[in-house]
DNA sequence: GACCAGGCACATC
DNA sequence: GATGTGCATGGT
């Protein structure tokens, strides 16, 4: 049966009137959406604004008093956030990254390709397709379709897609159906996270969610 | 106390 | 290639 640009432009439709518009992403600059992106790796996004708040307080939210922390230091603002001294290694990864090629400057970045974005991110050690993908849509403001686990969770309970998908393919069915859109990615991602933490937990089944009447004709998550 | 949260890299088979 | 594991805090 499948799922056509229609369906999922009805799909989003039905999820902006029952939820409106969710104003991602939540923080005062692009820098900030980009440290956040690293923060929020596998971790509510409540702890990520707790450790972000430590490092405003610090006055550390910018690229050039990022990069003079050591590692150590850097990971006691980020306890809140879980997983410190792993994300403190990550974001100086990202951020070295950002002061050596780029002086420090979002707006250099602006002038690359999506694909080439891409490329770089991925490439930088504690950057994966999700965070990537996040930096390139939410702080540079360039159609790249987001995924996370809402996002298969969703589709997958909905059988819009097989439960085999890996990232690329569910990224490509998003792109695939849709106008290239920066405001639609945006909002379209943000509400699949939300209507994943209202109605998609991992071991609960979907109850009284606005988006049962799309679900298709495939075989169910129990069958993997 | 168990479960969950806007992942990712690495070891091992 | 696929599967398993470490990383860690804080809310429900």
């Amino acid at each position: 049966m499948g799922c056509t640009s229609e369906d999922l432009m009805e799909f989003y439709e039905s999820l902006y009137a029952h939820y409106g518009p969710q104003h991602w992403w939540p923080g005062e600059t692009d820098f900030e959406v980009m440290v956040g992106a690293v923060l929020t790796q596998n971790t509510n996004w409540q702890n990520v604004e707790k450790a972000i708040a430590n490092l405003k307080a610090a006055d550390l939210l910018s690229p050039q008093a990022l990069h003079a922390q050591t590692e150590k230091h850097l990971g006691a603002y980020l306890r809140p956030a879980g997983y410190f001294n792993i994300k403190a290694k990550r974001l100086k990864n990202l951020i070295c990254w950002l002061m050596e090629g780029f002086d420090g400057s979002l707006e250099e970045l602006r002038d690359y390709s999506v694909g080439r974005l891409r490329e770089e991110l991925l490439s930088i050690n504690g950057v994966g397709r999700e965070t990537a993908d996040s930096i390139i849509l939410y702080a540079l403001h360039k159609p790249t379709f987001v995924v996370d686990t809402y996002t298969y969770r969703v589709l997958v309970r909905h059988r819009c897609i097989d439960v085999e998908s890996d990232y690329e393919q569910i990224k490509e069915f998003f792109e695939d159906r849709l106008p290239e859109d920066v405001e639609l990615y945006n909002e379209f991602h943000a509400l699949i996270v939300q209507v994943g933490k209202n109605h998609c937990k991992p071991r609960a089944h979907c109850v009284n969610c606005p988006l049962q009447e799309y679900e298709h004709d495939r075989e169910t998550e129990s069958n993997r």
